[in-house]
DNA sequence: GGTAACTCGTACACTGGTGTTCGACAAGAG
DNA sequence: CTCTTGTCGAACACCAGTGTACGAGTTACC
């Protein structure tokens, strides 16, 4: 990408479409372009003439939002307990599950099959690394594949989300719920 | 509604177009009424001469399909061993999620908001009142609330239908993952 | 200050769905 | 056997979105 012979205003719309974007298939995934353009303070034409298709907008939306996240992941400690780093790690990946939440189902059914999974590759790693050691250290059970577990988190983070939005958990009780939830469920199994 | 009135080929037309409907809405939740008519081996028109619209055609649909839901579940033992009894359910539960996974998609975005939970009522108590009983029993835990556990149930079992589709697991392997999962979500934390 | 890059609004073509209307025709009920 | 009820295909109006074409105007860059 030759950006450098782009000329400064060109960046500047493309930076506001982008964020524009962002903010509105938060709320609606299902926006127009149109809308876009105009929460933007652009003309769709100029969107076109920067993203080929609705598709590419979104897919870049989706590539931005995953970088900024794992920005912040990258900054979470995951060494010592990994009762602890997990945790930790569920702590800031939620706020990233509820922020991104409208946009995950855009990306879903604008982009597609496999590509969100794809570009989710990164922050999936590093969940399977840190549940991998605590295998390892006999912490978290292994009786279940890890790439289930890694589902199972997913799961309960977007169901949180579900329930966020619909009004029947608060924001604060989040978290909490979804580290007791699946500490428990990550616990081996009593020998018995 | 007189359906007594009804002449006989339009009940058959009626139960055609429900069947079909079912099995095209299993498959692709955005079809089209055309599809689903043709599906039927019946004209546009005539479907829409037994439904006002699309959105009532699903609704009648997962009314339907939740009834017969329903039929399996009220079969189920769940007394005794809430542990087991859990079990039993969620084997029962899981088949039903599993097999209308579609057709909930299609009902989520064709239906207004809220409706389906307020036909998910009838399965959505059963599971509580065996989770309320395990509670009283301190065989499940009560630091979570109850509409929270049953969330995170459905929200594990929605798990492994996309894990299937995406064919990271097999069908065999999800009952015994669901189960192992959530009979460790559920249980009471060690007081330590 | 000239030039190339960029933007704008409007208008258009296209797609793919929904729901309706029409008139001819078939099939069940009594 | 008749009459009501239901069915059929084709055509139509409508809507909402995507992506393109055009030509005039504006803005950064050198």
């Amino acid at each position: 990408m030759a950006v450098t012979t782009r000329r400064a205003d060109a960046q500047r719309n493309i930076a506001a479409i982008l964020t524009a974007a962002a903010e509105c298939l938060g709320r609606d995934p299902a926006v127009s372009t149109s809308e876009i353009a105009k929460a933007a303070g652009v003309g769709r034409v100029t969107l076109y003439g920067h993203f080929p298709s609705r598709a590419e907008l979104v897919d870049a939306v989706f590539v931005q939002a995953i970088a900024t996240g794992e920005e912040t992941l990258g900054q979470v400690d995951l060494t010592g307990d990994p009762r602890d780093a997990l945790t930790r790690l569920i702590e800031s990946s939620w706020h990233l599950v509820d922020q991104y939440r409208a946009l995950l189902l855009a990306a879903q059914d604008a982009l597609p099959p496999g590509r969100v999974r794809e570009l989710h590759a990164d922050p999936m790693a590093r969940v399977e690394r840190l549940l991998e050691r605590g295998r390892t250290e006999n912490v978290f059970r292994t009786d279940l594949p890890t790439s289930w577990l890694v589902s199972v988190m997913h799961n309960v983070m977007h169901g949180a989300a579900s329930e966020i939005q619909a009004g029947r958990i608060t924001s604060e009780q989040a978290a909490p719920y979804i580290t007791a939830t699946l500490l428990a469920a990550f616990t081996p199994p009593k020998p018995e």
